[in-house]
DNA sequence: AATGAATGAGCGTTCATTCAT
DNA sequence: TATGAATGAACGCTCATTCAT
């Protein structure tokens, strides 16, 4: 009854994702999508009002995605198994943080708008509560150091996987150092 | 005899990096730049060919002070008062990192650029030599462990600065905990 | 067998005027009217060619059926008949000029647009002769002062319900005093 | 000290004057301005920061102009005489009842606005007192017919001005007749 | 050395119009 | 017949950049 479609949902999620990252929120541009998605810029406005709807949008796919994965550390009960499972996680989903940075910069005028602000914001609640409960189970465990703030703890793991991999070491090498020092740090015993 | 400069140099990389910290690359504009040193927008074309010539300019000469205080940490023959003396430095520096990501968005199109493109690349190195070379003694002495990659080291060092403190915690204890879980991480000792 | 089409011309044609009164003629898009009729955008193309040509036509309904009316003045032999008449048909019909002077803006590009440009000058040559006859009559009954252009007079006419009735004085009220203006104008008689 | 202006603020002021009586608000556009102006469409924003803003300004700089010459009426004692200046200024500012009809076209959303928006009222009310002063004084001299309601009578006026003189009737023959209308009307005295 | 004037490219957005189903 | 998909021109607006004084 009408034409196919040039691009599909997860097409235009994907490309989206990409240019937020590299370019930012104010360097992110239609234009750009639209030269990389091989259509007009105006196609674009078939599915989204506007270029903050779009971003939200996005924002909410990909938080969902990303939730949905979080959630189920609860279905692991020891510790350990947690935060094996959290830096993982976090590994694979490396940029989740900066995008939700990006996300901070919307700005919101309109009803629409504020209704899908307050959908993130529970999302980021749900994220923040998750790994407060997580970094609660280890402190009762007697796993994480007990008078290491909260913030502290959850923000580095989070911040961890920003690191650079400048030296292109062997993924697995990376991962394993990267758990040690979180865990141990990076000094030797005998200090 | 000429006219007086209505501003130094000083001036100007101050704002410079007021705003660029302030609204990123893309929102710093020279219209916010001329407006806050209250010269024409024109003016600066005098002293910059353009706009990424003048970032790049300043990413120097920030770099530059930089560096010269890291270089300060050959000072200390002692693996610890290095490691202090770094911490604090990157504590009151904490920005050189946004700075140097927001570098990154720099397009460089033309000879010029690519020219000073390298000079700051050349920065980079140095920053990283210092920090290779405060690593390898860490190493020497036996404080460091000696299978974690120095890049990993180094850039975990560097991110530490970039955890947000959310929950406004005192910056003393802030540092002090964030100096322990470099140390010897976030797992209490008997794992 | 085909389709029913889901809109008639009258539903098309009344909620043309609708949004040409409300919007003008610039305010007025296929959207609106589309989703006015509950139709797509693109099914008012294959009635209309384009936006001009749907105005045009528009047009000429809306004149048609005014001039059905206006062509009832032969009906009154009577001057005075004939002027009561035509003063109500006028206010009821009191948008008719706005809806013209909105048709002045249409630009005519092609020869089919001409051709139809050409039809509705046709009928508002229709409508002038109405009233130039009308005013023949009164001139020679001797009750419309002979001096007077009659073009002056019949633009009197038009022009007069114009007049936005700031006030919101009663309409029996307001269209009395109207007359009385038109007839024997605003000074009392011993001037 | 810096290059001379293409265009003055007379020139602006004409062109947008045309330009708005024949395209109305929507159809004026900083495109057509400038094309007229021969400049950029982006020069004009060096001296108003928006569309709106333009034509607010142009506004108050048509009505600034109407209103000295319309106070003068009060240089005339008698009401015959205010009456003859009241005709030859509107007839020479014919459009000045389009423009303000336009004017109330623009929206009004920050606060820049809000205050141009309040002086220009305070200019239509200005116009608005002269005139139903003028009507008083009228009435008081038992010139003007006491029971028509002032806003007819000043509405009526104003709209005069609006009859298109399709058949090019000489400009004095032609407000001679109005101005008989305007006072006896259009009909012969023995109605 | 410094300025205001002017330009042009690009952005977000809207809309008439065309195309393929 | 009717539709949703897609396009391209234009609009309001911003900003880096150039020009003439």
């Amino acid at each position: 009854m009408a034409r196919e479609r040039k691009f599909s949902d997860e097409d235009l999620f994907l490309a989206t994702k990409e240019l937020l990252l590299n370019h930012g929120y104010e360097g992110f541009t239609f234009g750009l999508l639209a030269e990389r998605l091989k259509v007009s810029r105006s196609a674009l406005y078939k599915y989204f009002g506007n270029k903050e709807e779009l971003i939200m949008e996005f924002m909410m796919y990909e938080m969902d995605q990303f939730m949905d994965k979080l959630r189920k550390i609860d279905d692991y009960d020891d510790f350990e198994d947690q935060f094996n499972y959290l830096l993982e996680l976090m590994m694979s989903h490396r940029n989740i943080h900066q995008l939700i940075e990006i996300g901070r910069h919307v700005p919101v005028n309109n009803k629409k708008m504020e209704e899908k602000n307050k959908k993130l914001d529970g999302l980021h609640l749900n994220m923040y509560q998750s790994l407060v409960g997580f970094v609660g189970l280890g402190k009762k465990e007697g796993k994480l150091k007990p008078h290491i703030p909260d913030t502290l703890i959850v923000g580095y793991i989070l911040q961890s996987f920003l690191v650079p991999n400048l030296a292109q070491i062997p993924h697995s090498e990376w991962v394993q150092s990267m758990k040690e020092i979180i865990r141990d740090g990076m000094f030797t015993d005998d200090n």
